[in-house]
DNA sequence: TGGAGTTGTATGCGTTTGCATCTACCTTAA
DNA sequence: TTAAGGTAGATGCAAACGCATACAACTCCA
């Protein structure tokens, strides 16, 4: 076993023990933490995404995340229209409800976050946070 | 923002990326990526392992995780019995099958894996799998 | 200009998931 | 010994998922 495949290991685990632990916060309310993924990802962009951008964010298969937005379309609180440039695409956005229900969660589960990862130094969090971008960001050659 | 938000949110996408790339690495033959995991951790313990210590490592519910194992035993992939000590409980292992399958599917995958985090320094891996391991371990107060 | 190939998203369909709940077994203490 | 409460997994059911594929719009070159 490698170093790099005791790294991976140990990054899923700590993925995995964290998740359950958020999961299991009381913060949800009527949004599941994977659409909560999609209004925080939303949120970040002022731009309206695009489904395949948002598609890349997002740890789900192409025609889930389709019936997703739908589902959050339905409930008000995405916006998506035809992307006026690419008619085949649409643009994505917040809206004013989706945000507003973004921010509700969005701030106790940040502070759970943050309780979660204190036991870290904050040279610690500089590293994780610096390794990790260098992993996301890396593209297959 | 603070910083531990930043890391976790990091790590996530790191998550995210990687994940996808694996998913996409055509290694998995007959069982899914949820599925191996259930494999590689049974394969790790040599004693029978609990339903709910498995539960602990891997992304599932409770129900979701039971079914699954159901099918790994129907398919001949795990040997599932009762606990004699407490006869509410199982004890599962993997079978000779179920061994072989995750090692046929662990050698490429592993493979994968080392490539994808060779973008890091020697350094940079042991930081890694260090924090991630602090944070695995890390119990709420 | 048009036909072939590509790309972005949606849909049909069988499988898997999570939530709530159930059952069976263990533990404690009266 | 037994009733009350707790814990380990299993099951019913509706919702969500992934795979394959369909469809529409774009691109590019003949």
């Amino acid at each position: 076993m490698t170093r790099a495949n005791e790294a991976w290991e140990s990054l899923m685990r700590a993925y995995a023990v964290l998740m359950k632990r958020f999961n299991a916060e009381d913060v949800w309310g009527e949004v599941t933490m994977r659409e909560y993924d999609v209004l925080y990802t939303l949120s970040k962009c002022d731009s309206p995404l695009r489904m395949s951008e948002l598609n890349r964010h997002v740890l789900l298969s192409q025609p889930a995340l389709s019936r997703m937005v739908d589902r959050l379309v339905d409930r008000g609180l995405v916006h998506r229209c035809t992307d006026p440039g690419d008619r085949r695409g649409v643009r994505l956005s917040l809206t004013p409800e989706g945000r507003k229900t973004q921010q509700e969660i969005g701030r106790p589960h940040a502070r759970s976050v943050t309780r979660a990862l204190n036991v870290l130094t904050p040279e610690e969090l500089s590293q994780l946070a610096a390794i990790t971008g260098k992993l996301a960001q890396s593209e297959e050659k």
